[in-house]
RNA sequence: GGUCGGUUCGUCUAGGGGUCUAGGACACCGCCCUUUCACGGCGGCGACACGGGUUCAAAUCCCGUACCGACUACCA
């Protein structure tokens, strides 16, 4: 049997990264096992779904590089479906109408008022005591007939249990008389949410359901409802919670745009790097490798490697440097310092693009000056927004000074104002402008001054590149050319400000 | 309140009765390299939540406590 899985986010926000790791689970598993992963939008709360939402849910996974295998599916699309199940059951006897009028919601928060309830229920609660539970076919017909409103019920037994094998948590048991008869259809006839996913499961032929530990409750009320229906109850493995420094939940309310995918995508993510960090929360290949590429990901994962606990995503919001988790920094880093120039490039050229820096030539007469630049540079450099940040410099004679760097570097040393518009005119007669020839004459001219080479270059490299840091100075004089080189050294902007 | 689940360095994790004076990664700190640096190399700091059992032996098994989390809807 092939086993199909499916990412099943609902569109009332963007691409959380929780649900980016659902999906990714759920793709991985289904690549290591030569499966189809399927893709349904849960829009059936139409208060809160927007178009605007799939968009942005469709483009986080997109760029994650997560494409269905089938067409997608728009689940209020089935709703149709959804209802003709549950007046099935209803048939059956195996739900029943509830006549009572809806409860209008109350003022304070939904949630708030859910918690107040079940605290006053307490232990004692019971959950079959609803008296249209037991009505009689001919009076619930005739109620229905006189056009009397109702929401349909499954008919949960009295005594029992659900239980389920948990590919992560192991075996999971509920009894029956913790769940209470729920609501199938609405007195609007809208089909709810368990009933939705049970039918587009089995609609969608799904036989691996690979979702949030916060469903473990649903999956025992979706279990009732396979069963019901007669049909085979799928396979569920759940997944630990990303939560947020503390350990609360990550919510977008609170911590904004750092649980959005979109966010690392427009911070200058590569998509691989995250991936690879997003895939280690959580889930272990148990063996010593942290960078693995997305054929290495599939070939290790595995539901077994999923752990239990819960992850905190960590970032600090009032630290610029720590805006998002160290390690996904790190991880982002490490690519792109380590991966094949040619894989990297592009994704410089965009960059260069998207800030107006690129020019044509660089693909053409400067290609070879323009792939070493890109090497020369990228190893300091943590997102590819560096390339038009750090990098602007190389591209650009409009960079601005870093005021740490100039402070740092310019500071300890008044005669650099001096020496470094010198140090041109030394250049300038220099006509092997290369990294050997290079070190030789900026030594001479440091011996002449007396001071050491390391005031003198670092000096030099906040004149030439605005930044403190950087590649090495002489692959810098090489890399910028003459021309620049002197006129920078000469510009007495950064002496003014 | 109830039900269910979790707890190894600050964070992500390995380890599932003896090989654990608990391994790796990030972060942090130090040293080295170097002209500087957020590269690289080497090293350091740093954890089995607590209390009882079981056992010759427990981070690993059992029980309890604490703490944390999820769920508890005519939301998804």
């Amino acid at each position: 049997m092939t086993v199909r899985v499916r990412f099943a986010p609902s569109p009332t926000g963007y691409l959380h990264i929780g649900s980016a790791r659902t999906a990714l689970f759920n793709y991985l598993y289904a690549r290591h096992v030569g499966g189809k992963f399927l893709l349904r939008i849960e829009d059936t709360d139409l208060q809160r779904s927007t178009d605007e939402s799939t968009r942005s849910i469709l483009d986080g996974l997109a760029w994650l590089g997560f494409q269905p295998d089938e067409e997608i599916v728009y689940q209020s699309n089935n709703a149709d479906k959804h209802r003709a199940a549950a007046l099935k059951l209803l048939a059956e006897g195996k739900a029943y109408r509830d006549f009572t009028p809806k409860e209008e919601p109350g003022d304070k928060n939904v949630k708030q008022a859910i918690v107040e309830r079940a605290r006053q229920q307490g232990g004692d609660k019971n959950l079959r005591d609803n008296p249209y539970r037991d009505l009689s076919k001919e009076e619930s017909d005739h109620r229905a007939a006189a056009g009397e409103p109702f929401a349909i019920r499954l008919k949960v037994a009295e005594t029992g249990k659900t239980s389920f094998e948990d590919a992560v948590y192991g075996l999971n048991e509920r009894s029956y008389s913790e769940t209470e008869d729920l609501v199938l259809l609405r007195s609007d006839s809208s089909p709810l949410y368990n009933l939705a996913v049970v039918v587009d499961d089995i609609e969608m032929g799904i036989t691996h359901v690979i979702r949030g530990q916060d469903h473990i409750n649903n999956t025992h009320k979706q279990i009732l409802i396979y069963e019901a229906l007669g049909e085979k109850v799928p396979e569920f493995a759940h997944l630990p919670l990303i939560l947020a420094p503390g350990g609360k939940k990550l919510s977008k309310r609170i911590h904004g745009e750092i649980v959005s995918m979109t966010t690392y995508r427009d911070a200058g993510f590569l998509a691989a790097a995250f991936r690879n960090f997003l895939a280690l929360l959580g889930w272990s290949p148990k063996t010593e490798q942290e960078i693995m590429t997305m054929d290495e990901l599939i070939e290790s994962f595995t539901l077994e490697g999923i752990h239990r606990n819960n992850a905190i995503f960590n970032f600090d919001a009032n630290d610029k440097k720590r805006w998002t988790d160290d390690k996904a920094i790190w991880m982002n880093a490490e690519y792109i310092r380590t991966m094949p120039l040619e894989e990297l490039i592009p994704f410089a050229k965009t960059e260069l693009q998207s800030n107006k820096l690129w020019r044509e030539e660089y693909d053409e007469d400067e290609k070879a000056w323009f792939e070493q630049t890109v090497d020369l540079i990228r190893q300091r450099f943590f997102t590819l927004k560096d390339f038009s940040n750090q990098g602007r410099a190389f591209f650009s004679e409009d960079f601005d000074y870093d005021p740490a760097a100039i402070e740092k570097n310019l500071g300890k040393e008044p005669n650099l104002r001096i020496w470094l518009p010198e140090l041109a005119d030394v250049l300038e007669q220099t006509e092997d402008f290369t990294h050997d020839n290079l070190q030789e004459v900026v030594k001479q001219f440091c011996e002449a001054k007396g001071t050491k080479l390391g005031i003198l270059l670092n000096g030099a490299r906040v004149l030439l590149t605005g930044q403190g840091v950087g590649p090495s100075m002489l692959a810098v004089l090489e890399t910028l050319g003459k021309e620049k080189v002197c006129m920078r050294l000469r510009s007495q902007v950064v002496w003014n400000l």
